[in-house]
DNA sequence: AGGACTGTAACGGCGCGTAATAGTCG
DNA sequence: ACGACTATTACGCGCCGTTACAGTCC
């Protein structure tokens, strides 16, 4: 697949694919003779991993990270006891960011239902003024 | 009240309250001799209210166009019709805006839920390796 | 006088958007 | 050969963080 196929697939932009790649996130499987990227299946798949942790709030660098260690205890059996420890310590710690993640979202939803309550409040107050 | 005060009583940076003077969001009621800041008692609340708008996902500039709605609207009898209405659809197009934002937010919710669900079936699956 | 505070100016950085220009594919 | 796609390079932006250096307050 070439860069647009994928990016198409997943919702990202060219910009933002490329990027990624700058970044180390997903690097294509080869290049065409001419230099197009040429990317696997199963890229596609990767891209909407990534757009999935973003909601998180990870930077790109803490992304790579999250991912590299997911992929690194795909087949747990491969690894010394050292290398899954390790790896147990960094999944254990993005799970307790995903909490806090996901406290701090709700907390912004209590901010935004406050504002929106505050705009509307005004609205009814212009409604039931004289000239409105 | 200089500065530093209000930033601490806000919970903003220094940096961040000389920006929002930069683009407008909170003049400073006036200066000492020797040039530093002086702010009124209200600034606070400003500030306040200002803060509690960014988890909308508005821009600063867009910040600034709701609140000074709401200034205008204060006590709606000065307003001549022509205003009000133009108020009011300002308002309301932020009160739909802020609609759309909750449910943003509650879509990265359940990506988020779904990621920590992701890495927490890994950490239990590391957990019933052999060598974990 | 001295320490805490504040001033301005300027650069840095993330995560891309957006040209500009040129080459590649079918 | 033509149109659709892609490559690289580079600047821009929002929202500040972070020096760096100097001045102000009490």
């Amino acid at each position: 697949m070439k860069i647009g196929q994928v990016a198409d697939a997943v919702g990202l932009s060219l910009r933002t694919v490329r990027y990624y790649e700058e970044v180390g996130l997903l690097v294509p499987a080869g290049r065409t003779p001419g230099g197009f990227r040429l990317y696997a299946a199963d890229a596609v798949e990767r891209l909407r991993v990534l757009k999935g942790m973003k909601p998180m709030g990870l930077t790109l660098g803490e992304i790579r990270e999250l991912v590299e260690a997911l992929d690194r205890t795909e087949n747990p059996a491969e690894l010394d006891a050292a290398a899954l420890q390790a790896a147990r310590l960094t999944l254990t710690a993005y799970a307790q960011r995903a909490k806090g993640s996901l406290a701090e979202l709700e907390a912004r939803v209590r901010e935004v239902e406050t504002m929106q309550e505050r705009i509307r409040a005004r609205i009814e107050q212009l409604d039931a003024s004289p000239t409105g």
